[in-house]
Order: structure tokens, then C-alpha cells, then sequence
DNA sequence: GCCAACGTTGGC
DNA sequence: GCCAACGTTGGC
């Protein structure tokens, strides 16, 4: 199947690009999405090899920082298990697990990364999800069309 | 920090 | 199955 693209939202100060930088192999699992929608896009829908944004959330600037690929099948999310995290989900069990994740690898980081604003102004780009009004789905499809053009934005080859 | 928009929960 | 109440997200 063709590959996909994707926008997966963080805010820094949970998590960062240069913390996904700093982990082993630059990989980490995405743990904590707890919408149904967000969860599904990663349970029924991403592929190993798809590309991912990395969009900061929450922060000044808003903007997309950089890329990521989808690193391996989907998996109970662990943090749903354990009482200590504030991901635990006293409804969630390991027979019928409630949240899945998937692990991302760094591909590449936008320096200086391609803020909302721009996305706001560039054409062709005026579809997409993360910048209409109310949107806050965490995890959103991109189409082929929005991946390239963002890679020129930021002047970097798609990877 | 505010608050509008959104998603989820639970009583009925 | 409806919908009011609640909690959360996230741009500003």
C-alpha cells in the first residue's frame, strides 16, 4: 500500500522534538493519546515507513519541527496500565486493551520550522486540519500534496 | 491565563 | 439514546 503521511502534535514542555532527537536510535513510543479518533488513525491506519510531522502545540511558535517515521505495528499503550501515570486508565484491561500506540523514529528536524502562520498563508496548504478553527484532533492524516509542500517550505528533501 | 470548542461521561 | 454537565485541548 502507498505510504501515508501524518501530523502528530506534542507540546515541548511534555515533549519535544530534541527529546525524541535525544532517545536511543532517535526512537520513542507515542504514548499517551487517549482520543478515540486520534487512536484509531494509529490502530486501524498507519503503516511502518509512513511520515509523520512533529508539531509543536501549546508553545510560541506554533509549528511543525520536524518529520518522524512510523517505526513499527501498533501495541497497548503500557502507560494505561500503570497507576503511576498520568495516562492510567482504570477501565483498560490487558485482555481488552483500550489504547494502542505506535513507536516513531526522527527523520529530520525544520530549523527554523515551518510555523502555523506560514502554513496559514501558503496555498495549497488550506485544508489542512491543524489549522481550522477548533481543530484538536492530536493525530491527523496529511495528504502527499501537503508533505511536499511543507518540505519546501522548510528546505529540506523529503525523507 | 483565559476561554471557546470539543469529546466523554453518566443520569434519566 | 438523549443531552446536560464536566474535563480537556490548544490558539490566542
Amino acid at each position: 500500500m502507498a505510504r501515508k503521511y501524518w501530523l502528530m502534535k506534542s507540546e515541548p514542555f511534555e515533549f519535544s522534538i530534541d527529546d525524541l532527537i535525544s532517545r536511543k536510535n532517535g526512537t520513542t513510543y507515542w504514548e499517551g493519546i487517549r482520543n478515540y479518533q486520534a487512536r484509531n488513525f494509529m490502530r486501524d491506519n498507519m503503516q511502518v515507513g509512513d511520515g509523520a510531522f512533529f508539531y509543536h502545540s501549546r508553545v510560541n511558535p506554533l509549528a511543525v519541527v520536524g518529520t518522524m517515521n512510523i517505526a513499527c505495528e501498533p501495541y497497548p499503550d503500557p502507560s494505561q496500565f500503570d497507576p503511576d501515570s498520568k495516562y492510567f486508565d482504570p477501565k483498560s484491561t490487558k485482555d481488552n486493551p483500550r489504547w494502542m500506540l505506535v513507536d516513531v523514529t526522527f527523520t529530520a528536524k525544520f530549523d527554523p520550522p515551518v510555523t502555523r502562520d506560514q502554513i496559514k498563508q501558503t496555498p495549497g496548504l488550506e485544508d489542512m486540519m491543524v489549522i481550522q478553527k477548533g481543530s484538536r484532533l492530536s493525530i491527523q492524516p496529511v495528504t502527499e500534496q501537503e508533505w511536499q509542500i511543507i518540505h519546501q517550505l522548510a528546505g529540506v528533501e523529503p525523507k
